[in-house]
DNA sequence: ATCCCCAGTGAATGATATTCATTTTCCGAT
DNA sequence: ATCGGAAAATGAATATCATTCACTGGGGAT
């Protein structure tokens, strides 16, 4: 082998605008096709490459679309921290993350796409980007229900796992029925974080238990 | 072309022990190592049926896939209507739908893994899932709750499909991460049906409104 | 001006999905 | 029991990509 292969083919010149072209033709060329059926020769002609170029910067088909789903991510995340520093009230912080995450798909038809679809391609796939992301995400909600535990809003016998998992897993449910919705009866995404928060939050917060 | 091939190659002798088996073959591959990665050849192997045997069942590799889902997903459906006969309280209903989909992925890791991963492979591929049997599934959902609130039990301002969509989503999250969670870990899938739809109960059924 | 260096190229290679000419199995008619 | 032909099944041949690698061109150092 020439190349020792490091996970990412090359870590120099990552900054450089090839990657990120080839980066955002893969989204496209994937959206479109799913990743079984996307030709390698597509995403590097729709980049403006040749087919060989891809594989400087990639080691695989999968690592392609692995590194194109991690940096969208990487975004995502940082925008959110960001934009919770600015809020203080738990309940309203949920809202601000359920807006983000519809807002950033919403906005950008293919990576929702690749998001709700290609990410979870194998399990071993999953695995793997769920080890070094999606955990990331999940602690930030985790952070953001604790803290309402804490000031006494949300009830402080939950498990906050669990009801982390009934957040993140409104909100993509929500998600994914949006991509397979008729683009025709196009609605916006964001508009429903409300919705979605409202039913988690009355599930979540602290107040006269429910009859059973 | 020797064969018109409709959607399923083979439409008779459907019931055939073969096809079941290339079925069965199937999953196990394809949960091992991913669609992509998964040689037509090594399913046909387990099945012990040479490779272009599969081809006069399934068209393609995608519509192997897609019948190895559909085949599960139909036994799922059925084993829930059955079970919602016995049962009359809507709150109680949807503890049973919950059970049934955590007890069906988990006791069966493969079918979990491709339900979880494979299914969401590419947009069309889901959509075309989505149409036949997820669109079924949500139905069922979505006629408990409404069940529930002509009792009364379930908030009656609610969007019933919104509703829907938390309480699948919560669902299908839990059962993401546990088969990503460390096997060794072993815990009961159909143990925490409970914890969750206690939350989602809670954020539907009547009563105070939660504070904003 | 000459020499490295290395990103970039794209034709060659290898892997594997799919096809199809042939063989085997099955079954009703005689 | 035997034959004839249709239905099933086979697996070698073909087609379609993912991936490799021997080569090219350009720019910085000497």
């Amino acid at each position: 082998m020439k190349r020792p292969s490091t996970t990412t083919a090359r870590n120099a010149n990552v900054a450089s605008d090839k990657y990120q072209r080839i980066l955002d033709a893969a989204i496209e060329v994937i959206a479109n096709h799913g990743f079984f059926h996307s030709r390698v020769s597509e995403i590097a002609e729709r980049a403006g490459v040749a087919d060989g170029t891809i594989y400087l910067y990639f080691k695989n088909k999968d690592e392609l679309l692995m590194a194109a789903i991690d940096s969208a991510f990487h975004r995502f995340i940082a925008r959110a921290r960001t934009a919770l520093k600015e809020v203080s009230d738990p309940r309203e912080k949920l809202r601000t993350i359920a807006f983000l995450h519809l807002e950033g798909l919403g906005s950008n038809r293919s990576l929702a796409i690749v998001f709700q679809t290609e990410l979870r391609h194998s399990a071993k796939f999953l695995a793997e980007f769920s080890h070094n992301m999606m955990v990331e995400y999940f602690d930030l909600i985790k952070s953001v229900l604790r803290e309402g535990q804490e000031a006494r809003v949300f009830d402080a016998e939950l498990s906050v796992t669990i009801a982390a998992h009934c957040f993140f897993g409104a909100v993509d449910e929500i998600v994914t029925t949006w991509i397979l919705a008729d683009r025709e009866r196009e609605y916006h995404l964001s508009g429903l974080a409300d919705s979605i928060v409202e039913i988690v939050l009355k599930g979540i917060e602290t107040g006269n238990k429910h009859g059973h």
